[in-house]
DNA sequence: TTATCATATCGAAAGTTTCCGATGTGTCAA
DNA sequence: TTGACACATCGGAAACTTTCGATATGATAA
């Protein structure tokens, strides 16, 4: 276990419709976000503002809903310029669905 | 997918410390519970009383646990007598760790 | 049938989460 | 160096969760 997990703090992360959204958008971010020039999505991550955009919610919604995945471990952000790119990790997310079938 | 499954019901059940510890106990009925006489804890369950007493809380408390363990599929209840015996739906909790490692 | 035990459900106080608008902070371009 | 944009954080209203005690329901034994 290289990922250092909080069962309940994972497990509230995903308690919330708009946030397994996002996570689900992240997979394949292609379809769901526009790139911005230079920026490869899958490696980078999505900017807040898009996410926003396609949350239909406020930026402010969207920034904590961010930070509550990242503190769960289930994604990670980048600072680049001016935007922060989020994007899975999928290591993280690998291991707690191994943590789920062999320890739960 | 057999078992028909409502992963924010899932999530939001397995988000408190309580419910996860009757999870875990249940794993490993003789550890944690006494059997009552001709009750095989493994294939019938343990009674609510039991897990009242293990977790230390109200009886209120730990049947509304379990029904919401038993609404999320995570746990199957039977009455036998006067008593509610609830197990573990392993098959269940296999089906979500396999849905976390291909569909999250 | 009534008393008793096991469990479920109700109603409520306290705590938490959801989501917002307002405001603060960091970065870049003019 | 200021303006504008991206993002984070604060403070709060409303909705939901946690946990309880009281009470209802179901089953059995006397």
């Amino acid at each position: 276990m290289i990922i250092c997990m909080e069962p309940i703090e994972i497990f509230k992360a995903l308690s919330n419709e708009s946030r397994l959204q996002i996570l689900h958008w992240l997979k394949d971010p292609e379809k769901h976000f526009t790139p911005h020039e230079g920026i490869d999505m899958r490696k980078i991550g999505v900017c807040v503002c898009q996410i926003t955009d396609t949350l239909k919610m406020t930026q402010s919604t969207t920034s904590q809903y961010l930070s509550i995945l990242q503190r769960a471990g289930l994604v990670t952000a980048e600072r680049i310029g001016k935007y922060t790119y989020f994007k899975r990790n999928e290591e993280a997310i690998r291991e707690i669905g191994a943590f789920f079938t062999n320890e739960m």
